[in-house]
Formats: structure tokens, C-alpha cells, sequence
DNA sequence: CCATTATTTTGACTTACTCAAGAAAATGAG
DNA sequence: CTCATTTTCTTGAGTAAGTCAAAATAATGG
């Protein structure tokens, strides 16, 4: 579990100034994995006091620009973030309850990315959404 | 190029009632895949003349849940509708343009399918979203 | 400690879409 | 064809999630 000095060290190391929302925000993703940001916002609005609802979304679109937390949005969901990055995995969504979990790369390292005909596209990122329904949701369906 | 009651037997087919509309609708998404909801709309409204904003959204959601059109809605884009259903194509999308273009599926039948670990999860579809530059972007960026 | 530059607050505003009630149109039965 | 029923469309208000912009505040290098 990564310390606020951790959280601190990897904003500098993304050439980002080191604020309490940032820190705030980057360690409420990294405990809530798949949160939106409403959720983010009340779980930073916590441990700070005080935090405008904009500086989470400024603090949530740096984060995402350096790199330090990943934006997903699957279809019919607000935006959600994690801060698993770089190592190209994938994500089950219920169809559901809208729970989210994490996949690893089914194929190999760079899934997919192999497309049958590019269109003359540059392709450099595959993402893939399953799409089904979570152990609770699929049992409940049965009954 | 279907005709209008080629859609009118598609409409009657899943059993949903005929109605300009709903045949300007489907033509309108056949005609510009990939186009959103103001664009259908635009499009609708000058072959009908008149044409409320609602009545669009609610034929969509109509031959969507029909399975006569496909939604699709790549992160930061709005809403987007094709015709192209059940044969589990996939996208590619420019990062600098927001084109999209269709990939055929690359690993055969039902990619990806095969998550490594589906964490209980009753999985029924792969979602694949190929990201990247388009050719005429691809090219500005160059020089 | 200061100056500079980046970040945060505040608050108005937008976009894309939903909700609801009544009017109009489509379909099946007679 | 005409009517009754049910669905669809129109109209208009409302909402969620986010963006934009200006001023206030805080972080960093010197």
C-alpha cells in the first residue's frame, strides 16, 4: 500500500507540482479501482475537508495525461479511473450492475492489435470490453 | 441500396410498427454509418421536413433494441449508429479526427473471447476498439 | 523571501440526453 | 372502410456530467 510520500514521489517524477488534491485523488483511485468521479470526489472531499468538485476533474484529467491513472468508459457509464497502468489489460463489465473487473490480456502481449485489414489506420492501442453479467447478477438471473 | 420497403419489411420483421420516421431513420444510418444523432437527425429532416428531436432519439433506442442498428460510442465520443449488426465487426478510431472504420475481426470467429481469467463473470461479447491515427492524419502529423 | 508559473475556487454555462403528458398515427377486428 | 386499441410522435421541461473562464491561491526555482 502506497504511502502519501509514494503518491508525492510519482507526481514529481511526471513533472506535476505536488498538491494535497492530487495526492488526495491519486490515492482515492488507487484504493477504488473502477470508481467514477462523484465517488472519487466523496471519498477525497474526506480526507481533505474542503475540495471543489472542478479541481477533482482538472486533478483526474492531469493524472490521466501523465499518465499515473487510466480513464475507462465503457458504453451507458460515466467515466471511470484506475491507476493500473501500462500493461495493457482489459476489463469485464456487467451488463448488469455496471461492476467492473479486471482481465488480463487473453492473447499474448498486445491483443488483438494484429487487425485484419487497418483501413490505412496507424493503430497503436487495442482496448477491449467484455461484455456479460457478474457471479452475483448471473446467479439472481437463474432463480 | 435498399429501398424504402426493404426497410419497411425490416421493421415488420421485428415487429415494429411502419412509420416515416422510423424508414428516414434507418435509411439516414444506413446511408452515413458510423453518423450520431444530430447528424441522423439532419439527415431525417431533410427527407421528412419535420421531425421532432425526441422522435429520433426514440427510434433509435426503438431498432436498436430491435437489433436493426448497432450503437456504438467510443470514449469522448457521443453516440454513433450502423446498420452493419451480427457479424461482430469492430472499429477503429483516430485519436486526432474521430474517424471510424470498420475492422473485420481479427482472430476469426468470436475474438478474444477467451479472457484468461473471467472472474466468475458470464461473458457474451468482445468488445474491440482499436485506437490510432487515420491515414490523412497520419500524414499531416509527418509533416 | 520573491517572482513566476501552475493550480484551485467559484460560478455560469453546454451538451447530450431523459421524462412525461397529450396529440396523432398505425394496426387488427368487425 | 371504420372504429377501438395500442404504439409512436410532439412538445416542452428537466437532468447529469462535464466544460469554460476569471480571479484567488499555492508550489517551485532562484
Amino acid at each position: 500500500m502506497p504511502t502519501s510520500s509514494d503518491y508525492e514521489r510519482m507526481l514529481r517524477e511526471a513533472e506535476l507540482r505536488v498538491t494535497s488534491p492530487r495526492i488526495a485523488v491519486l490515492s482515492a483511485v488507487h484504493d477504488h479501482p473502477h470508481a467514477d468521479t462523484e465517488s472519487i470526489f466523496g471519498v477525497v472531499r474526506e480526507s481533505l475537508g474542503a475540495v471543489s468538485h472542478q479541481a477533482v476533474y482538472d486533478v483526474l484529467k492531469a493524472l490521466t495525461n501523465a499518465g499515473l491513472v487510466r480513464r475507462i468508459q465503457p458504453q451507458g457509464s460515466v467515466a471511470r479511473y484506475e491507476t493500473r497502468v501500462g500493461d495493457n489489460h482489459h476489463h469485464v463489465v456487467c451488463r448488469s450492475c455496471e461492476a467492473i473487473a479486471d482481465i488480463d490480456c487473453a492473447v499474448g502481449h498486445a491483443p488483438c492489435l494484429t487487425a485484419s485489414d487497418d483501413h490505412g489506420f496507424t493503430i497503436d492501442e487495442a482496448e477491449v470490453v467484455y461484455w456479460g453479467l457478474c457471479p452475483d447478477c448471473s446467479t439472481a438471473q437463474r432463480n
